[in-house]
DNA sequence: ATGAAAGCGCTAACAC
DNA sequence: GTGTTAGCGCTTTCAT
């Protein structure tokens, strides 16, 4: 690994903003004006160093920008997993907003691992990011508290925060829309399949909303039906009726927590002989593209996942602007039933 | 200033470099060798500079390295789309090989705009990016030709680059794979359902090796049997079943050049009341997670998607180290065909 | 309306 | 081993 040693920009002689100053025949300064719209700037001057500019094939700096301003056009974003149907469209819209900005986005992929996400939140100050939306992996949010304290705009994004801003949608009603569609279709023997980790707080926020309609109306999820599965892949579904049908009776109803675990239900059922939603009914959540494709189309609890990405980008560039009120906006949007076969 | 009750560190002062060195009773210049692990720095200096640097919370400012480098430990990665389970797992692959060296992840859509691959391949210039995988929209690349030439690595994915690295699968063989399943479980009667846009060289690809095949065994594909899409939605795929019902006959097997039009092809095909494959065979492309989980089990093309970029980033790391050969490395994985229901 | 000077925080070159 | 000296390319005062 080894490097020019004297003369290190012998072939490509950069084109810095001297450079363009010298070519008008200005100083820097006024090329850095004219290049950044400053209205300080004769309009003949303008037009010599923007030809300029164009002429030497510019390219600014935004290293050295970012040095004397301590900050850069960029936002960070962190979610759990990229291949995911409910986060890609969050981080799309992101993207829609941040591009019309010429921000760039920074894009981290926690995989669930606190550690992963502490690691990536101090990448993002060490860029000096102008600002960061994630998708926690538990509540516990130090690490960012102390970024947004030396002046770096944070909203969380798809789950809620107390001490901060954030654009979630409200999984407890979530939850509720579920268990009484269910009641209503007059559904008694319900199962649940949901990921077991305690930290995941959208989860828990779905079964919590669930269960209390269920106890208003004096029913209950038997252990044995609260089938507990690490992950939200469609494997997990699939094991998660591995598991269901050891049981000596099985549920006539599912509230599957994700629609991803909610197509591997269904596909396992179907293999395993037993018919949606005859035999079982599957409700999932997040109302993905591929739900509506499934062996049997899957009634689900639609989210607006682009939507929260163009929001939570919203807030974030508000903050940035310094424009708004000075307490956190949490914005709960409401999620919808979305009815389909498995659950008509 | 005003007094706030929650936050009272507001002037905080800026821990760099000099501040550690300071503390640690060195210079700047040892400071920085021992933190970067140049082992020309006496042990005992070394942990007292590491000792000052923890203890005033040091962060690196990757801005002034970079200013210093002229280059950021960063990958810069653009995609036809982020929501898109093709890609999402290629993104996935190369940000983990990317966080084993640190390196962040600018991430940009290019939506199929050229325009806006232009645009994101110059800010990542500006960045002064590491590295560039892209999914170019064409085959027109000469922008980033120049910015390879400027001394950054670029490896092109899941697309085929004359002129440059890549990463890809055999889509002409894929599209051969295809047909010489149809001709062997003996359909004749064949329809194809594709992108229409002719700068989209994968479809091209795929559908030349389909012909290619079918043409040795003397069949063809009527043009109305031909049916072209805007787009690689699912819609899309619903919209091709209704272009297709409006002829007089219709074809009792049907390549769809992707999983997710697949799908959609599926979908409305039920609605319709065909059956699959009985009435009309159906073979995706990509094999997405989804594919399995459809109302019937797709019949579809693997595709290493998450390998590609795996490999992208890894043959991009070489790259950057200044390892490997001089000449260009062109990958061509194999696609493989992957049979369900829908064409079993 | 324009420019000169002074850094931003860091690393590289060359001493000692 | 360690320090000194120069910048990297840009944006800020503060003059003019």
């Amino acid at each position: 690994m080894k490097r020019l040693s004297i003369h290190k920009k012998q072939n490509v002689m950069r084109v810095t903003l001297a450079e363009v100053a010298r070519r008008a025949g200005v100083s820097i300064v006024t090329a850095s004006r004219a290049l950044n719209g400053n209205p300080l700037v004769a309009e003949a001057t303008k037009d010599r160093i923007l030809a300029a500019s164009t002429a030497l094939r510019y390219i600014p700096n935004l290293l050295a920008r970012g040095l004397v301003k301590d900050r850069t056009a960029t936002v960070g974003v962190i979610i759990l997993e990229l291949a995911n149907p409910f986060f890609a469209p969050m981080v799309s819209g992101i993207q829609a907003i941040a591009a019309k900005r010429a921000f760039l986005l920074v894009v981290g992929e926690s995989r669930r691992d606190e550690e992963e996400e502490r690691r990536l939140v101090a990448q993002f100050q060490q860029l000096r990011i102008g600002g960061i939306i994630l998708n926690p992996v538990t509540d516990t949010l130090d690490h960012v508290m102390a970024v947004r304290s030396a002046g770096t705009p944070v909203v969380v994004m798809a789950r809620r925060w107390e001490h901060g801003e954030y654009v979630a949608t409200d999984d407890v009603e979530g939850g509720r829309l579920v268990a009484k569609h269910l009641l209503q279709r007059g559904y008694r023997r319900i199962g649940l399949v949901r990921m077991g980790d305690p930290n995941h707080a959208p989860v828990q926020a779905r079964v919590q909303g669930f269960r209390e309609v269920l106890g208003a109306a004096g029913l209950g999820i038997p252990d044995a039906w609260d089938v507990q599965v690490s992950g939200a892949q469609i494997t997990d579904g699939i094991e998660a009726v591995e598991r269901l049908l050891l049981q000596a009776e099985y549920p006539s109803a599912l509230f599957v927590t994700s629609d991803r675990k909610g197509l591997g239900v269904i596909h396992r059922l179907h293999e395993r002989g037993l018919r949606v939603p005859e035999d079982v009914a599957v409700i999932g959540y997040d109302d993905i593209p591929y739900a509506e494709c499934a062996r049997v189309p899957l009634t689900t609890i639609a989210v607006p996942k682009r939507s929260m990405g163009e929001m939570a980008a919203d807030l974030l560039f508000q903050r940035h602007d310094g424009v708004g009120p000075v307490e956190p906006r949490q914005v709960l949007l409401s999620p919808k039933l979305v009815i389909r076969a498995s659950c008509p």
